[in-house]
RNA sequence: GCUAGAGUGGCGGAAUCGGCAGACGCACCAGACUUAAAAUCUGGGGGCCUCCUUAGGCCGUGAGGGUUCAAGUCCCUCCUCUAGCACCA
C-alpha cells in the first residue's frame, strides 16, 4: 500500500494556512538572527521548473532547521520581474508587460504553494512595483550625485534583432547570452555606472567572505587586475604614444611598436607616413570587421607606417611602427611596445614581418632559451639592469622611468564600466530630465518614482531609441529646476538594477521613507547564506556587491559586504544527462511530480539525487525509490500508533543509532550535504521500522525528518501525541556519551593487508593488544613461518605487523 | 592556451585525519504473495578464484611512477571531462 500523500499533504497545507505555523521573521528581539536568501526568480511564462526548487528546498531545509534550533530566520521570496523576456512574452501574447507579469507571478505562486516551503510571504517584493522601483531610481540618483553615473559615447553591443544594447557581460562569443542572437558593436551615448572605481574594493572584499573558491576565482578573473607600467614613447616628430605593459623588465627587448587600428594617434602619424593610402585601407578594412572576424584570423596582419619611428626611451634606438588588429583599442592603452622574444603574439607578428628579436631574459638556471620565452628569469643584454631578476628589474626600471618622466607605475583592469542604459520599455525609467535652459537635471527625490506610463504600443523602435520616446505626454514634462519645458530621459535601466539591492528591501519592505531602515539593516545584515546560479557570478553578484560597497561608503548600510556566504546549486539535467528544454519535450513538471508522489517525495528526492552543488540528471526510478522510503516510514508510523511492532531489546543500541543519526543529520544539513543526511535517515528507518519506539525516540526521528518532508513529519509528530507543530518544535540534540562505544575495534594488518579485526576495551595497554592481535586465527596463519620485523599500534585504529 | 573543479560497480553516488573501498538509492537476479501482471515483502547484488563457502584468497577508485607499516585520499608526469575566461599587452 502506497502512503496517502495527497490526503496528508492537503490536510496539513490547510492547517498551516489556518495558522498552525508561522514563518514570519523578526518576531523576537532576543533570538539570534539568520538571513537565508535564495535568488528571487524571474517570473517567466514557462513557470516554475525543477531547478528553481532544488535551491529553494535546500535553503528551506536550512531555514526550518535553524528555526527549530532557536534562530529568528528571515527566508523571503519575491520577483525579479523587469526585463526583456517579459516584454517579448507580452508582445507575443498581445497583452501588456504589466499584465504578463501579474499573470506569471500568480502562476509561480500557485506552483510554489504546495511545495511546503517556509517563506515569509509577508515580505514579498516585486521589482516592477512603483513602490519598489522608486528606490531603485533613488539609488541611481545617489550614484549620479557622486559622479559615478555618467553619460558617455561608448562602443556598445547592439542586438539588431531585439533592438537593444547589451552590457559586455551580457555578450558571449559575439552573441547575446539571453537570446543567443548575434550582436554588433557600435558607438552610442549611454548611461554608465563607474564600477571600475570599485575594482580594487571588489577584489579585496573577496578575502573577507565565504564564497565557493570557484566563485572567487571567476570574479577575480573578471575584474582582471594586472600591474605594470605605462611607458611613453615619442616619434622623431615629437608625438607621444603611451603603452601599457606588465613586463617592464623586457624593455630592452623592444624591437618595434604597434598601435590598434582605432588608435587616435593614427591620423596624426599618417601626416608623416610615406604610405598613407595603404594605411588608410588597412584601417578601414579593420573597422569593417567584427571582433569575432578579427579573432578568427589564422595569421596576424598589419601595416608598416613608412617613414615614422619611435624612439626607445632607454636606448634611443629607432623603432619601426606598425598598425595591427591584434592590438585591441579597449585593452590597456591601445598601443604596445612589442617584445617578440618574450611574447607569443609579438613573436608571431615579428616572424611574419621579418622583424628583429632581442633576447633579454633567460631562465634562472640554464642558457638562453628557445624563443619565444614568455617566462620571467634573469635579465641579459639589458644595460645596467643585466643580471637582475625579472621581479627586481621590474621595480627598478619603473622607478627609473618615473624619475626621468618616461613612464609611471600603472594598473590595468579587464573589467569595464557598466553600460546602464537599455532602449526598451519594460525597465525602471532613468530619473533624469533634459531642460532647454538647465540641461541635464536629476528628478528630485520627492518626485520619485518616475512611473512607467501604461501604453498600447511598446515595441522597440528601429532607430535604436527607446519606445518611451514615442509617448509625447510622458516625454514632455517640466524642468524641476526652472519649470520650463523639458524632456524625460527615455532609456530604462537594465534588469540587473532591481536585483542589485533587493536583499536590502526584504529587511524593511514597506518602508516609504527610505529604501530600508538602518537599524533594521544592522539587525539582519549581512545575508548569512545566499544561493544562486553560477551564471550570475560575474553579473548580478558583482553588481550587487558594487552597489552595497557604494552604499556602505555613503553610510546607508552597516556592512562592507552584502553576502557572507555564497553557494550555488548544480543544474538538473533531463533523464539521460542532456539539457532540459521545451523543444526536446524532456522537461520535468514539478506539479506532476507533486501530484503523483507528493511534495515531500519531490523535496527529498531533489536532495537525495546527488551532491547539491553538482550537475545531475533526473531519474524517474530514483524518485520512486524515495517514494518507497516515505511509504516505509508511513507504515512504521501506522504500526507505531496502532501499538504493534517488535519491542526494542537493546535500548543502548537504539540510543546509539538515534544519537548518531541526530549528529549526522545536524552536521550534514549545516554542510549542505543533504544527500548523505537523507541516506542516514534511510538507514535508520531500515534498521528500526519494525520496532515499537517510545514516543520520545520516534518524535526525535520525526523532527529530523521535518526539514526534508515537512508534511509527513507533521503527521508523525502530531499523530504520536504532540500538540504543537513539528516546525515549532525544538531540534533534537545528541548526547556524546550515547555515541561513544565501550568497545574499540582494531584492524590487524600483516604486511599492509587487513587480516583480522580485534575488539578490546578502550584503554587496553599496547602489549595486550599486540599479543591478542598475533593470536587471531587468520593473523596467525599469515604469520606462520615468518619473522616479525616490527609491529605498529595506532591507538583506536590499527595494529600493523611487518615481517622480514 | 589560461584559471578553477572533477574522474570510484551496469547507473546516481558514499568514504572529517592517509586506516575494512563501494554506505544509501536505482537497475538487475532469485524467492514469497497473485489465475496473471503491477504494487508490496524477503534475500542477493564490483570482478575473478578456492568444498577454509555464515569462510578464505587474488585483482580493483582515469593511466604510469613515487612516498608510507598503510594511498580513492599525499607527491610527480600524463590523459579525459565540466565550468569560466580567452590576441588582456
Amino acid at each position: 500500500m502506497p502512503y496517502p500523500h495527497q490526503e496528508t499533504e492537503h490536510k496539513w497545507q490547510e492547517q498551516w494556512a489556518n495558522g498552525f505555523v508561522d514563518y514570519r521573521a523578526g518576531q523576537s528581539a532576543e533570538k539570534e538572527k539568520r538571513y537565508i536568501l535564495a535568488e528571487f526568480p524571474f517570473p517567466s511564462g514557462a513557470g516554475l521548473h525543477v531547478g528553481h526548487l532544488r535551491s529553494y528546498v535546500a535553503l528551506d531545509i536550512i531555514a526550518r532547521k535553524s528555526r527549530m534550533e532557536g534562530y529568528d530566520v528571515l527566508y523571503p521570496m519575491g520577483w525579479d520581474a523587469f526585463g526583456l523576456p517579459t516584454e517579448n512574452y507580452a508582445l507575443k501574447h498581445g497583452i501588456s508587460p504589466q499584465q504578463a507579469t501579474k499573470e506569471n507571478i500568480a502562476n509561480f505562486k500557485r506552483q510554489l504553494a504546495p511545495m511546503g516551503l517556509s517563506f515569509d510571504w509577508s515580505r514579498e517584493i516585486n521589482t516592477t512595483d512603483p513602490g519598489y522601483y522608486r528606490w531603485t531610481q533613488w539609488l541611481f540618483l545617489q550614484f549620479y550625485h557622486q559622479g559615478l553615473a555618467y553619460k558617455a559615447e561608448v562602443p556598445v553591443y547592439w542586438c539588431p534583432n531585439s533592438q537593444i544594447t547589451l552590457a559586455a557581460e551580457e555578450v558571449s562569443d559575439g552573441k547575446s547570452i539571453q537570446t543567443g542572437e548575434p550582436v554588433e558593436k557600435m558607438p552610442m551615448t549611454q548611461w554608465m555606472l563607474a564600477i571600475t572605481e570599485y575594482a580594487d574594493r571588489l577584489l579585496e572584499g573577496l578575502d573577507e567572505v565565504d564564497y565557493l573558491e570557484e566563485i572567487k576565482t571567476q570574479q577575480r578573473n573578471w575584474i582582471g587586475r594586472s600591474e605594470g607600467a605605462r611607458i611613453y614613447f615619442k616619434t622623431e616628430h615629437g608625438q607621444t604614444v603611451e603603452t601599457f605593459t606588465t613586463r617592464p623588465d623586457t624593455i630592452y627587448g623592444v624591437t618595434y611598436m604597434v598601435l590598434a587600428p582605432e588608435h587616435p594617434a593614427v591620423s596624426e602619424l599618417l601626416e608623416h607616413a610615406s604610405n598613407p593610402d595603404e594605411i588608410r585601407s588597412y584601417v578601414e578594412e579593420a573597422e569593417r570587421q567584427t571582433d569575432r572576424e578579427r579573432q578568427a584570423k589564422t595569421e596576424k596582419t598589419g601595416v608598416h607606417i613608412g617613414g615614422v619611428h619611435m624612439i626607445h626611451p632607454l636606448t634611443g634606438a629607432y623603432l619601426p611602427v606598425y598598425i595591427a588588429d591584434y592590438v585591441l583599442m579597449d585593452v590597456g592603452t591601445g598601443a604596445i611596445m612589442a617584445v617578440p622574444a618574450h611574447d607569443e603574439r609579438d613573436y608571431e607578428f615579428a616572424r611574419r614581418f621579418e622583424l628583429p628579436m632581442e633576447t633579454v631574459v633567460k631562465p634562472d638556471q640554464g642558457d638562453v632559451p628557445e624563443l619565444p620565452y614568455p617566462e620571467t628569469g634573469e635579465l641579459i643584454n639589458s644595460g645596467d639592469w643585466t643580471g637582475l631578476t625579472s621581479a627586481e628589474a621590474t621595480q627598478r626600471i619603473i622607478e627609473y622611468l618615473e624619475q626621468e618622466y618616461l613612464g609611471q607605475r600603472d594598473v590595468n583592469y579587464k573589467m569595464r564600466d557598466w553600460v546602464f542604459s537599455r532602449q526598451r520599455y519594460w525597465g525602471e525609467p532613468i530619473p533624469i530630465v533634459y531642460c532647454e535652459q538647465c540641461g541635464e537635471v536629476p528628478v528630485p527625490e520627492d518626485q520619485l518614482p518616475v512611473e512607467l506610463p501604461e501604453v498600447e504600443a511598446y515595441e522597440p523602435t528601429e532607430t535604436g531609441e527607446s519606445p518611451l520616446a514615442n509617448i509625447d505626454r510622458w516625454v514632455n514634462t517640466e524642468c524641476p529646476e526652472c519649470g520650463g519645458s523639458a524632456k524625460r530621459e527615455t532609456d530604462t535601466m537594465p534588469n540587473w538594477a532591481g536585483s542589485s539591492w533587493y536583499y536590502l528591501r526584504y529587511i524593511d519592505p514597506q518602508n516609504d521613507q527610505a529604501f530600508a531602515d538602518y537599524d533594521k539593516l544592522a539587525e539582519w545584515l549581512p545575508v548569512d547564506l545566499y544561493n544562486g546560479g553560477m551564471e550570475h557570478v560575474t553579473l548580478h553578484l558583482l553588481y550587487s556587491r558594487f552597489w552595497h560597497q557604494f552604499l556602505y561608503d555613503l553610510g546607508y548600510v552597516p556592512t562592507r559586504e552584502p553576502y557572507q556566504k555564497r553557494v550555488s546549486h548544480g543544474i538538473i539535467l533531463a533523464e539521460g544527462g542532456v539539457k532540459m528544454s521545451k523543444s526536446k519535450g524532456n522537461t520535468i513538471d514539478p506539479m506532476e511530480m507533486v501530484e503523483n508522489f507528493g511534495a515531500d517525495t519531490f523535496r527529498t528526492y531533489e536532495m537525495f539525487m546527488g551532491p547539491y552543488d553538482e550537475m545531475i540528471a533526473w531519474d524517474m526510478n530514483g524518485i520512486k525509490g524515495v517514494y518507497r522510503f516515505l511509504t516505509k516510514i508511513w507504515h512504521w508510523y501506522t504500526r507505531q500508533t496502532e501499538g504493534y511492532g517488535e519491542t526494542v531489546s537493546d535500548d543502548s543500541h537504539l540510543q546509539y543509532s538515534l544519537h548518531s543519526l541526530i549528529k549526522k543529520v545536524t552536521d550534514d544539513i549545516e554542510a549542505m550535504k543533504f544527500n548523505t543526511a537523507v541516506s542516514a535517515l534511510m538507514e535508520f528507518t531500515n534498521e528500526w521500522q519494525n520496532y515499537q519506539l517510545s514516543a520520545e525516540d520516534f518524535g526525535a526521528f520525526a523532527r529530523l525528518l521535518a526539514p526534508f518532508a515537512p508534511h509527513l513529519a507533521e503527521e508523525l509528530w502530531t499523530g504520536t501525541g504532540a500538540q504543537n507543530s513539528v516546525h515549532h518544535a525544538e531540534w533534537p540534540s545528541y548526547d556524546p556519551d550515547q555515541i561513544t562505544s565501550d568497545i574499540v575495534t582494531y584492524q590487524i594488518h600483516v604486511n599492509g593487508k587487513v587480516r583480522g579485526m580485534l575488539e578490546v576495551a578502550p584503554h587496553t595497554d599496547e602489549e595486550t593488544i599486540k599479543q591478542n592481535a598475533r593470536e587471531q586465527d587468520n593473523v596467525a596463519r599469515h604469520l606462520e613461518g615468518q619473522t616479525i620485523k616490527k609491529m605498529i599500534v595506532i591507538p583506536q585504529k590499527v595494529v600493523s605487523i611487518v615481517t622480514e
